[in-house]
DNA sequence: TGCAAATAATTAGTATAACAATTACTTTTG
DNA sequence: CAAAAGTAATTGTTATACTAATTATTTGCA
């Protein structure tokens, strides 16, 4: 049977290429990880990376800084201390709050995974000029910005 | 605490921008189905639009067409299903399969959530003309391209 | 100061998504 | 034609996401 794909018929709007392309990168930078048996996903990645750039951040900072929501980020950190990449120390200006900080295992694996990230960052903009990936941030950004709760 | 968000220190790269993007994006289009009792969720409705394109799909060209994988495809037919908005009719043709068809009901649905999927098209939208959509496309096509497995 | 409001983290429930494995059926091919 | 290969749907497991509710703590204000 034929799928229509026809212009009339298929879902064409930008809102559907947008949500295909992000998952199908989302879904090759996991592969990428899994071939090279890194033990950790992406969104476990993103948050390593974000620790990486600022050691001891709180749960909720760290929700902010990598737009995953609270909850989503407890159980990430769970599974990132359960793998001895992280740990929870008390914040003792804040008794609400933990630091969440990188163990020496994490810059480890940090150090383990960014080749195999940057390498699948050559293959997606692959073809892309700077002006085309600049004009990409900028329309997301309108985009993104547009829907601002 | 400051969240770092120089370019020196946040993760600026165009697939976290394009990541945040499509998060934003569905977050936004579910909170409209929300507000407005749609019953159904955002991925619910990519399913329902394709068949009120081309009904009577098996689910395997519905997981083809909207990109989604077959056990998801499975478990949104279920619940599409269990709210009477499809069924699944036996293909007599190869029974391995079964035709997803729209019910009344199903078709109704479609006619409710249309104007509200509408709106929230002309919020994410705004503010973008007409090339610069059209440049959007393209260029995510090509990433969406470039990463073909 | 004391109490209400706000905040940080967690837990529970439902939905989506990837992957692997299984079952049932169909097609290929030796 | 029968066995092997392929296909359609399902099931199970793990992970992410959103909502809502809960607990513990801190802040704000009357």
């Amino acid at each position: 049977m034929k799928i229509e794909t026809s212009s009339k018929t298929k879902i064409e709007v930008p809102g559907f290429i947008l949500e295909r392309t992000a998952k199908r990168m989302k879904q090759y930078f996991q592969r990428a990880l899994a071939s090279a048996d890194a033990g950790i996903t992406i969104d476990q990645w993103v948050i390593l990376q974000q620790l990486h750039i600022q050691d001891g951040l709180s749960q909720l900072h760290l929700a902010k800084a990598t737009y995953k929501d609270a909850p989503t980020v407890t159980r990430i950190i769970d599974l990132l201390c359960k793998k001895d990449l992280t740990v929870r120390v008390p914040d003792e200006a804040d008794r609400r709050r933990f630091k969440i900080q990188l163990t020496e295992g994490g810059k480890a694996k940090i150090e383990e995974v960014l080749p195999i990230v940057k390498k699948a960052r050559t293959v997606a903009w692959n073809n892309l000029d700077d002006e085309q990936i600049t004009q990409l941030e900028v329309t997301l950004n309108q985009i993104f910005d547009n829907l601002e709760f």
